[in-house]
DNA sequence: GTCCCTTTGAAGCGG
DNA sequence: CCGCTTCAAAGGGAC
């Protein structure tokens, strides 16, 4: 795994990586695997797509079809996940050409593509969090130390407010450019900078974008998140700037983790008494690359449908270049490493059992749940130790195999050999028994379909059968070469034979 | 009012 | 070390 550049000896950035797939050299295949998804754009937008406000012919503005694809795929997933398997749905049309074979790789808007206004660090990335009227170059300005970093006090002591608005403290943290404000012993202060409040943050969309977000702070603007309860009003930190990783005391949750760095701090003196405030985990690459393209999405598919939406953002992240998602990665890694400047005792397990996830209940309930790697080699009898799963390679559970049978019918060995494989790459036996209308969307997830570079150690057939006559598409990942455990991929066949109504 | 859904990544924990 | 769990954001939807 490639290590960003310029992350050299940060250890705090030692987990940031590009995801493998995303090598370089795939447009090709990117363009093939595109080849047969696209088409759908006509029949399916209507369903998910309010063209009104879309307000433009669709064909012509890329952004908003590749959002219409992106639901379209969302819309057939869930649709073929809901259909019985006897049933047969006829896709006429399904899958003619598109004029955007490119998609989604090849259908970057400009805020994707180098080179472009929004394509600099400097530009993009630090729209991350201007929702909350923070600093859009950065989330990171909110951040501020002030409240334990003054000498023998208490690290988090609330600070002399007036002191510390306006003053600008030229002193900055070689590894963070303007914005992030720290001085060298890496506990200093956060200056905001002012100068981005004028800045447009969000451009408009071809489609009409609304503009969510504030450029500027106001006065009586609120802060739904970012909020220091120890001083000032909900949302404000002494230096007036909201804190984008305390919230106020929700009511729900559990504050106790809370005292391990700030109980000990004397409470300001106020008429309410203030609710404790939760410290909030930075936020990792993807969530900074949510928060920006969130309200981009929304405008252009008019989902919202936030499950929905991550699911296209989940898409548009990997379809992202290496370069753009380094940005995030970056930014990320700021992120962190900031937040442990500023709240050295907080540990995630703080908000542990803040959030109330049945999951283990949930798989109590299921006791034959094989969604896991382990219960899922247990199930095909493969050598827990040494034998991969495919689907189960999955970090979480074996959704794969949880949506139905079938999807854990191709697993490998080490050895990179597939168990029970089949004798060719386009042996179907193995193949995924296609519902009434299986398509590709069902396997355009990232864990489904490898990127380029990306390593599946295990074979899968994807058996798309388009329309009721011979007109099927083959496509099929096999493993090539073998390295500590890890098998290559590529991509053996893909053709189609489309019939052109 | 609370929780779920849905995504990826980071971190914590247990074996 | 590996696998699993939880949380981070978001907001509509379900209950």
């Amino acid at each position: 795994m490639p290590q960003l550049s310029g992350a050299g000896g940060d250890d705090l950035g030692a987990t940031d990586e590009l995801i493998s797939f995303k090598d370089e050299g795939d447009q090709e295949e990117k363009t093939r695997e595109n080849a047969f998804t696209e088409g759908d754009l006509a029949d399916l937008k209507s369903s998910l797509v309010n063209e009104s406000e879309i307000g433009q012919n669709p064909a012509a503005d890329p952004e908003a079809i590749r959002c219409v694809q992106d639901a379209a795929r969302l819309y057939q997933q869930k649709q073929a996940d809901r259909m019985d398997d006897g049933i047969k749905i006829q896709d006429s049309g399904m899958y003619r050409g598109s004029a955007y074979p490119g998609y989604p790789f090849l259908m970057l808007s400009e805020s994707y593509l180098p080179n472009t206004s929004v394509s600099s660090l400097s530009n993009k990335v630090p729209v991350v969090q201007p929702s909350h009227g923070v600093h859009p170059l950065t989330p990171l300005i909110p951040y501020s130390n002030e409240h334990f970093s003054h000498g023998s006090h208490s690290p988090h002591a609330p600070a002399d407010i007036s002191q510390k608005q306006g003053v600008h403290r030229p002193s900055q943290s070689p590894d963070m450019p303007g914005f992030y404000s720290l001085p060298a012993n890496g506990v200093g202060q956060i200056t905001p900078s002012m100068g981005w409040q004028s800045q447009p943050v969000y451009p408009l969309s071809p489609c009409g974008f609304r503009q969510p977000y504030p450029t500027a702070l106001s006065a009586g603007a609120t802060y739904s998140r970012f909020t220091h309860p120890l001083m000032l009003s909900p949302g404000m930190h002494t230096t007036g700037i909201p804190h984008p990783a305390i919230v106020p005391h929700s009511g729900k949750q559990d504050m106790d983790h809370y005292n391990r760095t700030m109980k000990q701090q004397p409470e300001p003196k106020r008429e309410k008494e203030p609710k404790k405030p939760t410290i909030k985990k930075p936020l990792n690459a993807f969530m900074l690359y949510m928060k920006e393209m969130r309200a981009k999405v929304i405008a252009e598919c008019t989902l919202k449908e936030s499950a929905a939406i991550n699911q296209i953002l989940g898409r548009r992240w990997h379809a992202l270049s290496r370069e753009e998602q380094a940005k995030y990665y970056e930014l990320a890694r700021k992120e962190r490493q900031l937040h442990m400047q500023l709240y050295p005792g907080w540990s995630a397990r703080d908000n542990y059992g803040k959030k109330k996830r049945r999951t283990r209940e949930k798989q109590q309930d299921s006791s034959s749940d094989p969604g896991s790697p382990k219960k899922c080699r247990a199930r095909f009898g493969l050598n827990q130790q040494t034998d991969w799963c495919g689907p189960c390679r999955r970090k979480k559970k074996c959704i794969r195999y949880l949506q139905g049978e079938g999807r854990c019918s191709s697993p490998v060995s080490s050895d990179g050999s597939a168990i029970d494989s089949p004798s060719s790459p386009l042996d179907t036996r193995h193949c995924i028994p296609p519902p009434s209308a299986f398509t590709h969307s069902q396997f355009a997830g990232p864990h489904d379909i490898p990127g380029p570079g990306e390593t599946h150690p295990f074979f899968v057939s994807i058996h798309i059968k388009t329309t009721t006559d011979s007109s099927e598409l083959f496509t099929s990942y096999s493993p090539t070469s073998q390295s500590s455990g890890a098998a290559g991929t590529s991509l053996l066949a893909g053709s189609a034979t489309l019939r052109g109504t």
